[in-house]
RNA sequence: GCGGGUGUGGUGAAAUUGGUAGACACGCUAGACUUAGGAUCUAGUGCCGCGAGGCAUGGGGGUUCGAGUCCCUCCACCCGCACCA
């Protein structure tokens, strides 16, 4: 009997959906688990191999929890709202919601054909109104509460109403310290004036802020979809434009987030890309007197924040972000032109771009600093390096003490003062804060590092400067001027913004006709005037960015049915947390960040008992896709001397012609013979060929002409009667034809030899380049394990013999058992740690040596088949009811490794010279040093290194190896 | 620019605590069996060398009896950077 993978497959996958076995109870006597994927975007190319990696590990997981004896929470859904989807509209015309459903549809048959234990009674979309309600409803909750500087924590913006009306502005805490009103005021502020301060409290809040402005496309657009300050599509010019948008104060949370680190289990990379982004600092900000030739009164103040207040004597110039609004007021009629120039220049150039870029430019904006300290004039310029949005948009330059600075300083001949001594050599900067201070007044002789706080409480009592705590993350913008995302519950009534309540939630997208940009920059939205204009005012146009929904899902999973709130309290706190989340690092900064504020927030306003969403976060590396060329020539046949033409040459001839200098002159050429005429080869080009008709490097020349209409009549220059592909590694992607669909895998190998062979390639964390060609070897594994149990079919006089079932009842011997508990103990560890490329080789090896040993017990073989279940569940499932189970396997007692079965009663000592192996010797397990020196002595080819000669040492470890040295 | 990651045979990789480098596979070579082979099995396969042996974990340096693993330094490649999700 053969291993009918296709027939075993489908039959289990229908019992098991037939006996619901995978459906999820929230209540339960098991202790809980909750593994989690990142959900995907349901895009139109559909899933390639390298998505399924982080889902098939997540899988081995949960099954292993569950055979463990946990009740194992591992839901799938949809991040359906998105970008592209509203591109394919515009191009299309077809709705958003008809291409994402139907992609949905691709993506489900794809995982289902995997065999992944989902429950899919939990499905969410994040597009489907039923969940967008609650996402809107989150919304609301954010911007009916604010963040509580005094308690830590969100609360409801009522109970700050409440007390600004007997407290007046004191109610705001410090950080607030600027507006001040009293509660008499307060009241008497009008509904608007009210609003406004309130509005500046709020953790959804609306603001005005830049958006990348295209005038040609009138929209707005991406960052990714600006290059080089025009825009992706057509080249138009984008500039930054100042709009209405909604933001999350996710700032509010920066110190919890901050902390929230210590106590979840992610890498520490991950940890690290966090704490930078958010980017903690202490430092102080400072005013300095503003001289401006430009105006008489010289009453301006130049604020600027820095984290080394200690170098205040070493500041010869200041620089200010081309945004900063002080640049109008304070630049000299002398260099008025040159400033509008440059900050023209800077308008069409990203933040990336800004920092990336390598030139140094700047301009002088004619006006100075005063340093309070000694009164000493300090230029202020602007550049590009400045950035507006991080501190105060304006910095003090010290360029002994700071590399950008001082190639800044050096370009424009700005003469630098030491305040370091033989710390700065005058080549380059030097950041150091061990150096003793000089020419800094009343600092002089502190090591930097101590100055730090005592010039800071020095400025403080001045008035001068403030203690500072500053975060390089911003708020986050909430808006898009998009059509394909969650409409904002909110209208706007005479510049107040007004939710909507509850009960009329969902507010659902309208059709529209157009995916085009409204006026104006707003979103397509804008366009629908009969759904824009209500009674109660105008309804916000934009909509939702794609980490709205996606910030809370994993709390829906759970209870996702629940019509009366998002997810029920008594649900949440059973389920608690997400054990075990899996997915890219992509998401490092931005969705983990977002997902953490939220739970954060939902769990001071009550809703949920914990306030981190994920315990422990594994991150899967990228699959890379591996493409192949052909190489196609263009030819003149030598014989006749004119005919030109194409054809297809192997991967030889083109490593020929390039060794040659094909690739930089056309003149080179090679010839070579075909069809029984030489030809004469003068330019290759090298194209992509689908993956998919190549078997390794060998195009199917048949498949090949029939794959597009352009090869129907290809030639082909053959090496060895084959026609070999070039090969490169690139970013899996439809463009490369490097995509490998999953469907096709599980349709030629099976999904057990899929699960096992995309675990095969390496770590789960690791990127590595896709390679079909090995699958093959995790398919032999599985047939080879099907026959410890079924004999082969064969042939007796012609007739096909069907396999019989080899498997017995008879008694293990201790070498099999051995062999069983070495595999559920490597078994065991390795599925605990994630490591399952390790585990698969296990597998191998443990049948490999059954086989040897001719091992057909069926005491040995089920405990291996438990074993593998998480990894291969229809093949083992198969073969434990074949044996004899009634119940299924899914179900098993995990098998429980017995040491007594392992324990050696010797061991092969590796024995080095110098710690070069030489040999090696066997010594019973309790040997010590004093047995085993006399013995390795004596040895013929240990003599023979020691040419009579005694050694120096002998270094024993025991268990471990024997290092002699001369 | 800032931040993160990765470099080991022809290929994917293993080596869990500083202790036999290359397990397990792919590919390749030879052979067996077979009507057939894209089935299965056997043997071989890091590089150089007839051999003894030498050289090998991106390059260079260091610590150690012993380094893929620890330290310093340099190089190469990949990913993210706030409106892709």
């Amino acid at each position: 009997m053969e291993y009918k993978f296709r027939e075993i497959e489908k039959k289990w996958q229908e019992k098991w959906k037939a006996d619901k076995v995978y459906q999820v109870s929230n209540e339960s006597t098991k202790p809980k688990y909750y593994v989690l994927d990142m959900f995907p975007y349901p895009s139109g190319a559909g899933l390639h191999v390298g998505h399924p990696l982080g889902y098939i590990a997540s899988d081995i997981y949960s099954r292993y929890k569950r055979l463990k004896g946990f009740n194992v929470l591992h839901p799938m859904g949809f991040d359906s709202f998105g970008l592209p989807a509203e591109q394919y509209a515009l191009e299309t015309g077809q709705h958003p919601a008809e291409t994402t459903q139907k992609n949905i549809a691709t993506f489900k048959s794809q995982l289902d054909k995997i065999g992944f234990c989902y429950d899919w009674e939990r499905e969410v979309q994040t597009s489907d109104p039923n969940y967008y309600k609650w996402t809107q409803k989150i919304f609301l909750e954010l911007y009916s509460s604010w963040y509580n500087s005094k308690t830590q924590k969100a609360e409801s913006i009522m109970q700050l109403i409440a007390l600004l009306e007997v407290e007046g502005s004191t109610a705001l805490g410090i950080e607030h310290s600027a507006v001040s009103f009293t509660a008499e005021q307060w009241n008497a502020f009008s509904e608007l004036e009210k609003e406004e301060i309130l509005m500046k409290r709020r953790l959804a809040f609306s603001s005005f802020g830049e958006v990348n402005w295209c005038e040609a496309l009138g929209t707005v657009l991406a960052n990714d979809e600006v290059v080089n300050g025009v825009s992706e599509r057509g080249g138009h010019p984008v500039i930054k434009k100042k709009m209405r948008q909604w933001y999350l104060r996710i700032t509010a949370y920066a110190d919890r987030l901050l902390q929230g680190l210590e106590t979840v289990d992610f890498s520490d990379s991950m940890k690290e890309m966090q704490r930078n982004w958010i980017g903690r600092s202490e430092g102080a900000e400072i005013s300095f007197k503003v001289h401006s030739p430009q105006s008489a009164a010289d009453s301006k103040e130049l604020t600027v924040y820095t984290t080394r207040p200690d170098t205040i004597f070493g500041v010869d110039f200041m620089v200010v972000a081309p945004e900063h609004e002080l640049i109008e007021s304070i630049t000299s009629a002398e260099q008025q032109q040159a400033v509008e120039e440059y900050i023209t220049y800077v308008k069409s150039r990203s933040d990336r771009e800004r920092q990336a870029e390598k030139n140094i430019s700047g301009v002088f904006t004619g006006a100075y600093a005063i340093n309070p300290f000694d009164g000493k004039q300090i230029p202020i310029w602007i550049s590009e390096y400045v950035l507006a949005g991080y501190g105060t948009g304006a910095i003090m330059a010290v360029p002994c003490g700071d590399e950008r600075d001082f190639k800044f300083a050096q370009h424009f001949n700005i003469p630098i003062t030491n305040i370091i001594g033989e710390y700065f050599n005058g080549k380059e900067a030097n950041p150091t804060k061990e150096a003793i201070l000089e020419n800094s007044g009343f600092l002089n002789g502190l090591l930097m590092k101590d100055a730090i706080g005592g010039g800071i409480s020095k400025m403080e009592e001045l008035g001068i400067g403030k203690r500072k705590v500053n975060y390089k993350m911003r708020d986050a913008g909430f808006s898009r001027q998009r059509y394909w995302g969650e409409p904002f519950p909110i209208i706007w009534k005479d510049g107040i913004a007004k939710p909507l309540s509850e009960n009329e939630l969902p507010l659902e997208l309208p059709h529209v006709e157009k995916y085009g940009p409204g006026p104006e920059g707003e979103g397509p939205l804008a366009n629908i005037t009969e759904w824009v204009n209500t009674p109660e005012g105008r309804r916000e146009t934009s909509t939702m960015p794609g980490y709205a929904g996606s910030s809370w899902y994993f709390l829906r999973y759970m209870d996702p049915h629940n019509v009366e709130t998002f997810v029920d309290r008594k649900v949440s706190d059973y389920w608690n947390s997400v054990d075990l989340y899996i997915g890219g690092t992509e998401h490092a900064v931005g969705h983990l960040l977002y997902s953490r504020m939220w739970t954060k927030v939902l769990y001071d306003l009550g809703y949920i008992g914990f306030d981190e969403p994920f315990k422990k976060l594994l991150n899967q590396g990228m699959i890379q896709g591996s493409s192949r060329f052909v190489y196609r020539a263009a030819y003149s046949s030598i014989n006749d001397g004119i005919e030109i033409g194409l054809i297809y040459v192997s991967k030889t001839y083109y490593d020929q012609w390039l060794k040659g200098g094909g690739d930089n002159d056309n003149k080179a050429f090679i010839t070579l013979e075909h069809n029984g005429k030489y030809i004469r080869i003068s330019h290759i080009v090298p194209l992509h060929v689908d993956v998919n008709i190549v078997d390794g490097y060998e195009l199917d020349r048949e498949e090949f002409k029939k794959w597009k209409l352009e090869f129907a009549d290809a030639d082909f220059v053959l090496e060895d009667g084959k026609y070999i592909c070039g090969s490169e590694t690139e970013k899996m992607s439809k463009r490369y034809f490097n995509t490998v669909d999953p469907r096709v895998l599980c349709d030629n190998y099976g999904a057990d030899t899929f699960r096992m062979y995309e675990m095969f390639l390496g770590p789960v964390e690791a990127s590595k380049p896709w390679d079909t060609k090995g699958i093959e070897g995790v398919h032999r594994f599985l047939k080879k394990l099907w026959r410890l149990f079924y004999s082969d079919a064969s042939f007796n006089q012609g007739k096909p013999v069907e396999g019989k079932p080899v498997w017995t009842n008879e008694q293990a011997t201790p070498e099999e058992l051995k062999v069983l508990h070495k595999t559920i103990k490597k078994i065991d560890e390795d599925t605990e740690r994630f490591s399952y490329n390790t585990a698969v080789s296990a597998f191998m090896v443990c049948v490999n040596e059954l086989a040897d040993l001719k091992c057909n017990k069926k005491e040995v073989l089920e405990q291996v088949l438990v074993l593998l279940t998480p990894y291969a569940p229809h093949i083992a499932e198969e073969l434990w009811a074949a044996i004899g189970n009634a119940t299924s396997i899914l179900d098993a007692d995990y098998p429980v490794y017995n040491a007594s079965y392992t324990t050696e009663s010797s061991k092969e000592y590796p024995v080095s010279i110098n710690g070069k192996l030489r040999t090696t010797l066997t010594f019973p397990i309790d040997a010590e040093q004093k047995d085993v020196e006399p013995v390795v002595l004596a040895n013929e080819i240990v003599q023979s290194w020691l040419k009579g000669q005694e050694p120096k040492k002998i270094v024993f470890v025991k268990n471990r190896m024997i290092n002699v040295v001369i």
